[in-house]
DNA sequence: GCAAATACTTGACAAATGTTTATTAAACGA
DNA sequence: TCGTTTAATAAACATTTGTCAAGTATTTGC
């Protein structure tokens, strides 16, 4: 097989994901319906329960695909002995970002799903936790637990206007703004 | 009368909220049933229409309420001449917070809901914007735009990981340093 | 190509959701 | 207190959702 997926597999699927998306412009899921999808999508509306459970666990499987994007660059990015990586790391993320940037709007933008940026925050504190607190030289404590949360909501937050203003700037520009946001917050331990 | 609503509707009203809040104890709102609700807070299931399109249409509402009370608080925290009242809003916000944990937990934590997330931005953009660069002497600008979204999405998030993780540190502690995260992340246009 | 596997469709079904109408009960105001 | 107003109920109804069995069509592996 050329793929993991039978192509009919794939062509439902991406028929699916495709009505999802046009319907995520116009109204927020909670009122997207399964029959809805199957029409737009142009399928038979019992072949959507073959694949997923509802319209909750469809956008909870196209979250994982983009999450599994994301844990590569993060993984690939470990802090190494001198350079702490982190802009390199940002600058890949930003592009992941513009390149599925019609998802990446629907889940951590407007009509998003808050489940969504919680698993995302859960995913950056068991990855990057410890890695911060090597960057910064802070062992772990509730003020930096606070100061974490803060930061990573901050980050999420600023990466959503830059989806729904267009993404004028470059990734470049972006990832040099964030990590300077990241950094100069950091001294509140100073 | 002596509230502005019919006995009658306070009643139905509250065996609905306290019957929502039970149920989100247990699972996300997104498998929460009108049918549920009714059964919990012991009332015909029509009525629960007289009031609420939806399960989604009620958290809405319930959501207004606090809005009302938040605003009202940045309304009354106008920067004034020599101090900027950004410490004892935040005190204040912190305290409404905590006097409304159950709903506020539900409304910008993991279970959350992105739209009311999305709205309390938009929210305090409009109220705080104008502030924020008046405490910080900058005119708007693109960078400005993002400090801004980095900043309130930080805010939101280490008020969220403050209820989830049991409210243990003090209101005055916790707007002493978001207080402090704001200041310093403002130093990035020094 | 062909056989086996499996994805999709159709149509029917029970259960849940949302709407409506007539009726009953409670709250309100004078 | 009494009449009026308005909320809640009950019960019936149409629509939507989720499930299933049987048949059809497509893909895959050989």
């Amino acid at each position: 097989m050329s793929q993991n997926e039978d192509r009919r597999i794939r062509k439902t699927k991406k028929a699916m994901t495709d009505a999802l998306a046009r319907l995520l412009l116009e109204k927020p899921l909670n009122n997207i319906s399964v029959r809805e999808i199957a029409e737009i999508a142009d399928i038979n509306r019992g072949t959507f329960y073959l694949h997923y459970r509802d319209v909750y666990d469809m956008v909870e499987q196209l979250q994982n695909e983009i999450f599994e994007k994301f844990n590569k660059i993060v993984d690939d990015h470990e802090p190494k002995n001198n350079s702490n990586e982190l802009f390199p790391m940002l600058v890949e993320v930003f592009n992941l970002l513009s390149e599925n940037s019609d998802l990446a709007k629907v889940l951590i933008g407007k009509n998003g799903d808050a489940t969504f940026v919680d698993k995302l925050k859960n995913a950056l504190k068991e990855k990057c936790f410890y890695n911060f607190s090597k960057i910064f030289g802070i062992k772990s404590s509730d003020k930096f637990n606070y100061f974490y949360s803060y930061t990573v909501s901050g980050c999420i937050g600023i990466c959503s206007a830059w989806l729904n203003n267009g993404m004028k700037d470059s990734p470049v520009e972006m990832a040099s703004f964030v990590e300077k946001l990241i950094l100069t917050g950091s001294s509140v331990f100073a």
